[in-house]
Parts: C-alpha cells; sequence; structure tokens
DNA sequence: AACTAAAATGACCCGTTGGTCACTTTAGTC
DNA sequence: GACTAAAGTGACCAACGGGTCATTTTAGTT
C-alpha cells in the first residue's frame, strides 16, 4: 500500500508499536480479570487501570469506552481459544465415551487452571445486555463446539453406543453439565466446588457407561 | 402481646392492611419482571415504581433500599415454588424414565408459561454479587429439587435402569439441560429459542432410553 | 543534545440514579 | 363532616463513576 519508505518515516518518533501492543494487551487482561471478579456493571474503569499499572485516561487511547473494552476482551479471548483447539482423533476401535475422556478432560483441567473456564459464566450473565457480543461468542465458540459434538455424537449412535440418536440433534446436552458446573462454582465460590472433571467424567459414565463395566 | 383492643385502636386511622399488603405485591411484582428483563444493575428504582403504578418513594416505605427489594423479590418467588410443587409418585412398576416425563414435562411447561423459568437465570447472572442470597437460594430452591432427583436416581439406579451409579451421586446432571436452555434462552432471545420440555425429554430418551423403542 | 510525535497522565466535568423528606392524599373512626 | 394516622408523592440532593483534555513523559531520529 503504502511504500516502506513512508511506512518508516511516518513512524520515525515516538514509542515503538511493539510497546503499544504491550499495553493493550495489558489492559486486556487486566480488563478480563475484572470483568471476570466484578461483572460488566461493578467494574470500575479506574481499577481496570490500576491493575494494569496504569491511568485511567490510557484505558481511552487504546479502546473507545467501556463496552468496547469488553468486546474487545471478549474477541480476544475467542481468538486466543479458537487457536489453541486441537482435539486428537478416536482410535479406529475406541468407544467413543472412552474417545472423549481422553480428549475432554486434559482439555477441561487446562481451562480450569487458565481460569478461562469462567468466561461462558460471565457471558451468559452479561450477554442479555449484549446481544451482538452473545451472537459472536454463538458463533465463534459455542456453534464449532457443537459441531464437534455433533461429529462424535454421529459417531457414537453408528456404532451403537448410546441409548438414542438425541445427541446428535441436540449436541448441548454433551455440554450441558460443563456449564453448569461452571456456574456453579461461580454461584457457590466458597463452599462446596465442583471439579468440572469429576462432573464431566460422570456424564460420560452416564450416557456411554462406565468404562469398566461396561 | 398487646391487648386486642390497643391493636385495634392502634390501627384505628388510615387505609386498611389489605390495602398496604397488595402495595407491597405490585412492588414485588413489577420488580421481579424488570429485574428479569434488566438485570440488578440496570434495573431503575424509577421504572420499577413507574410499573407498579406508583411513585419512586413509595418503593422506600415498603423495602429498605434496591438490595432488599432484589432479596425479597428472590424470597417470595422461592416461598411461592415451594408452596406449589407437588410431585405425583411413579406407578410401582413404572419405568423411572417414563415417570420423569410425566411428573416433570407438564411442571415446566408451567414454569416456561409463567415466566418463572427464567428466575435460575437471574440467580446466576447475579448471584455472585450477593453471596448470602445465592446461598438462600441454594438451600430453598436447589438442595431440595437435588435431593428429590436423589431419590428417583436411586430408584432407577435399583431397577437397573441406568447405565452407571453417578446420577444419585451428582443429581445436578438431570437439572444441567434444563438450566442450560434456560441460558440459551435468555442469551438468544430473538433467534433460535430451545424449548426446555424437548431438551428435557431429549435428555431422558438418551440417558433412560427412548420409551417406543426400549 | 535537541527535536518531536506518540503515549500516558489524572484532575476535572457532568449526567445518571439511588435515596430523602416535607408535603399531599386516602380512608377508617367518631 | 371533622379528625388523624398511615400511605403515597415527586422535587430535590449528593455521590458515584464514565469519559475528557490540557499537560507531561517517553523514546526514536538526526
Amino acid at each position: 500500500m503504502t511504500d516502506p519508505a513512508t511506512a518508516k518515516g511516518r513512524r520515525a518518533r515516538g514509542p515503538s508499536p511493539a510497546k503499544t501492543a504491550a499495553t493493550r494487551r495489558a489492559l486486556l487482561d487486566a480488563a478480563l480479570h475484572t470483568f471476570l471478579e466484578y461483572g460488566f456493571a461493578d467494574t470500575r474503569m479506574s481499577d481496570v487501570a490500576k491493575r494494569a499499572g496504569l491511568a485511567k485516561g490510557t484505558i481511552y487511547r487504546h479502546f473507545d469506552d467501556k463496552t468496547a473494552l469488553f468486546g474487545e476482551v471478549l474477541r480476544t479471548i475467542m481468538a486466543g481459544a479458537a487457536a489453541g483447539s486441537a482435539l486428537p482423533r478416536p482410535r479406529a476401535e475406541e468407544h467413543t465415551g472412552d474417545f472423549l475422556r481422553r480428549a475432554v478432560l486434559p482439555m477441561l483441567a487446562q481451562l480450569q487452571a487458565s481460569g478461562m473456564i469462567a468466561v461462558p459464566r460471565l457471558v451468559a450473565a452479561e450477554g442479555p445486555r449484549f446481544p451482538e457480543l452473545a451472537a459472536v461468542y454463538r458463533r465463534v465458540a459455542i456453534e464449532p463446539v457443537l459441531r464437534i459434538i455433533r461429529v462424535y455424537a454421529r459417531r457414537a449412535e453408528r456404532r451403537g453406543e448410546l441409548r438414542s440418536e438425541g445427541l446428535s440433534q441436540m449436541p448441548i446436552l454433551l455440554a450441558a453439565p460443563v456449564v453448569v458446573a461452571t456456574l456453579w462454582n461461580g454461584l457457590f465460590a466458597s463452599d462446596g466446588q465442583l471439579e468440572v472433571t469429576a462432573v464431566f467424567s460422570a456424564w460420560i459414565d452416564l450416557v456411554f457407561g462406565n468404562s469398566t463395566a461396561r
């Protein structure tokens, strides 16, 4: 587009673009954690700035307003999640229940460790006030997951591993227990946390049969 | 305590207590619907008043502040729900899956028709900011439901209808699909609503087996 | 070292809204 | 119909917090 000389000359003075990007990242990270902890309404722009070690005004050099910041936070998260998703394939004769355990449990553990597992809860809580964002989240995060579930639901149905054909038509059933466990943990933070992996495992047992006593 | 004459004399002038109670009910009802639609933070006290056909100041003659109003709304809902819950019993040889369909589906349909099915979503969204309320909700609404689920999960396990013993240990698995469907409907209000009863029915099929082809 | 453009700052502004209270209206009692 | 206690009212207040912008700091260039 513009020739290199112009581009170089244009950026002749002032801090490097890398530094700018780093500031932006710091703000997004601080915002994510603050939003997760307090929700949108109870998040103070000044708190986000403080957490990032910056002044409130700085936020507005990178984002139009609070809503835009929230949107960028979610967009960034989704982009990162999409990048880091690489599901293994089931082995030829592997029982689909075993495969799901093998594939999904480590992923859940990682999500839990990184704190990212709370994101769906944030979306569920704030989504109604940001319908466009909810729609993006659905398209970018939810639908792909449902599509994958549908693939393996079909496989399990083909192999006669399930008691009904319902799962491929309603793939959300497979994800529901994980979502609810996450909500639970957000609601009752202090007392009686649910181990998300244990919930999922019990769910697989119930639907596909316990692996030991199949 | 106080003798009747005193009590009567004390209330000798001014509007009747019945009228007061009606006002209170109108406010609670208006508040419930406004909270359900906008959430706690985006609910304006003036809007609640307007919806109830009263002035804002009137709210403060019945409730200490916004938080107290929210709490009373939830407490009232819970009391009402607890009162109106009468589950039938399974017939002697009835398959537990059939029984659950028979017992739960009408209840879900009724909850959906009355709009009360959105309450869990409200609690999930606002709960983290009101931990005591979340705890009350858990004790009054969630735990009783889980207890009932556990009873029928045990029955099903005893009768060999399930593929694992997990359900009685993790009764939340039964409720999860309904909760998630409700969240979904709140998030994507305009497009692709889920029929909660259909979701529950598919769940039963998957876990207990389809009633036609058992 | 001087220069300067971009980045960062934070005191300030101002709209919004929860909550107050002096006043008005309502409805039982005598 | 006069009396009065409770219910209801809505203009008003104060605080809070999102967003602005004149000023200062930073760092690449010459």
